[in-house]
DNA sequence: TATTTGTTATAGTATATGTATAACAGAAAG
DNA sequence: CTTTCTGTTATACATATACTATAACAAATA
């Protein structure tokens, strides 16, 4: 998978990475059970420090999206539920619907943003 | 308007402030014209130093929430640009709903938590 | 045996956050 | 005019986070 860091974004390094790899499964670019490149490989690929890498990785396992091995490296790995993944979809939209509401979009032009990030995502 | 602080929590105090005005104005608890505590008093109210009040208001300032007025304090002034709202909701909600997707949440569901959403700040 | 894996430790730099004082100019109220 | 309130700016300090740089370890693999 590509995987594209922009140095000059107030977003931690980490953060992005993160991002990319959950958009990546979201897209079924990234598929249960494939391999993640090591920490090492992917720092020197990107050219970031191997750390850097390492702590991106620690929060997915963190939430549940992937699983370490020793032997393997990253392993892609859902943990699924559904209800926590709701509550904290709820939690992260509020304040951006907030924000949203303040602008004057409705609820149909909301609706219409999810439909579009769906589709974008190549989902229906 | 409450304002509750988390000293805990590990969002940045001016941010927790920033969000919990903007929630306030899309549940018109707080409306257009109407003054934000200045930046003393509510620093004082809360507890908290002068500036870091100041920084939430600069950064609602920054995204048309509020507009500074030396004389007045800190009004509500709503800048509107729909697109620019839409552009910007819909950047947000890619992650978010990248996240949601890998954990099975439905295009259907995703509606149903904005409809939620929507209702508990009182919309329709 | 040599290499690769994640993991851990230590140390340094840079930036972000929050606090503490202080002072300024403009406006309002006495 | 003086006092008080506003946002604004400046400086300084402490702490936390982010990122880097090396280094070493145990487990697994080739």
């Amino acid at each position: 998978m590509l995987i594209s860091i922009d140095f000059n974004s107030d977003e931690a390094l980490y953060m992005q990475l993160r991002n990319q790899i959950i958009v990546g499964i979201a897209t079924e670019m990234l598929k249960e059970g494939e391999t993640l490149p090591s920490v090492r490989q992917l720092a020197d690929n990107i050219g970031i420090n191997m750390h850097t890498v390492n702590k991106a990785y620690s929060v997915l396992r963190q939430e549940g999206f992937v699983k370490l091995d020793r032997r393997k490296g990253a392993v892609i790995s859902l943990d699924i539920d559904k209800l926590k993944a709701i509550d904290e979809m709820t939690k992260d939209m509020r304040v951006v619907l907030a924000k949203a509401i303040c602008k004057n979009v409705s609820r149909e032009e909301a609706h219409r943003v999810i439909d579009n990030i769906y589709s974008e995502y190549g989902i229906n």
